[in-house]
DNA sequence: TTACTTGCAAATCATTTGCATCCAA
DNA sequence: TTGGATGCAAATGATTTGCAAGTAA
């Protein structure tokens, strides 16, 4: 956990950002919630019950600060919130969501599937992909066993 | 055209909603652009061009309902708007996004690709899939050769 | 006739921004 | 010391909603 703030932190001055006790505040509720998907609401909640003084547009800033860097990714599950999952340390993310339809729940699949796929579009329509985004909608285990 | 208006104002009909004018001139909007991702604000800019009295809610309204039919799908590429796709005629969508970086073009895939996956997520992960999206970004095959 | 629909304006809700003040380096 | 950061409140922009009036079936 110090470790990968500590990268973060020079990874923030490299580039002229100063590591602030909100921002590191905001990078520990991620961390201690790297399961989740949160919004910058629920964020703003959690960092608040470390350093009370945040407000939430500092939440906002620097949520968008991590965007701009790769350390969060940005998400829209197109229930009108922006959703923030942090990054694994190479900045990569390989994964893919599995939200379910009838107890909406999401689950990960923590593997990449589409290194072919993204094989096929350079050579197929000349496209460099740089990032992907990959969710399936349906029906999950549990609630598959239910009916 | 006709073909399809007529169908889809039989689905609306067996659920109890009527085919408005103002619901009718949307649909027609939407299929002289379905190759376009067109917003709520766009929809409503060129149906206006035909029947200048029609709200904005209306038009929201409407999407809305389509969307809740399965007649059109609603995206979000994150640039905070939603937008519309007009379905195929069996409301499937397979189809993949190619959003470019650079210029902000956006292409598509017209081929499914994702069926083997979705099985292996039957198989071992017991997860029904109803639907699915995959986008990828990075670097148009035009930008691609400007560099 | 009678639900379902509409247009309008007002309300919501997430996110952004201006600005005076603050603080990490 | 000083340029980046913050908190607050006000502004913005997309989308939703209440309501009286309209209309497709």
């Amino acid at each position: 956990m110090e470790a990968r703030i500590e990268k973060i932190k020079q990874q923030l001055q490299s580039q002229g950002y100063k590591l602030t006790l909100q921002r590191e505040a905001t990078l520990r509720v991620l961390l201690e919630h790297e399961a989740d998907h949160l919004s910058a609401e629920d964020v703003f909640l959690l960092v608040k019950e470390k350093a009370p003084e945040i407000g939430l547009a500092t939440v906002y800033r620097t949520l968008e600060l991590l965007s701009e860097l790769h350390v969060v990714e940005k998400l829209n599950f197109g229930d009108g919130v922006a959703r923030y999952d942090l990054r694994n340390d190479n900045n990569q993310h390989h994964h893919h969501h599995l939200i379910c339809i009838k107890c909406g729940s999401m689950d990960e699949v923590k593997e990449d599937w589409l290194l072919p796929l993204e094989e096929k579009l350079a050579v197929e329509y000349g496209f460099t992909v740089i990032d992907h985004r990959l969710d399936f909608q349906g029906i999950c285990a549990a609630c598959n066993k239910l009916e």
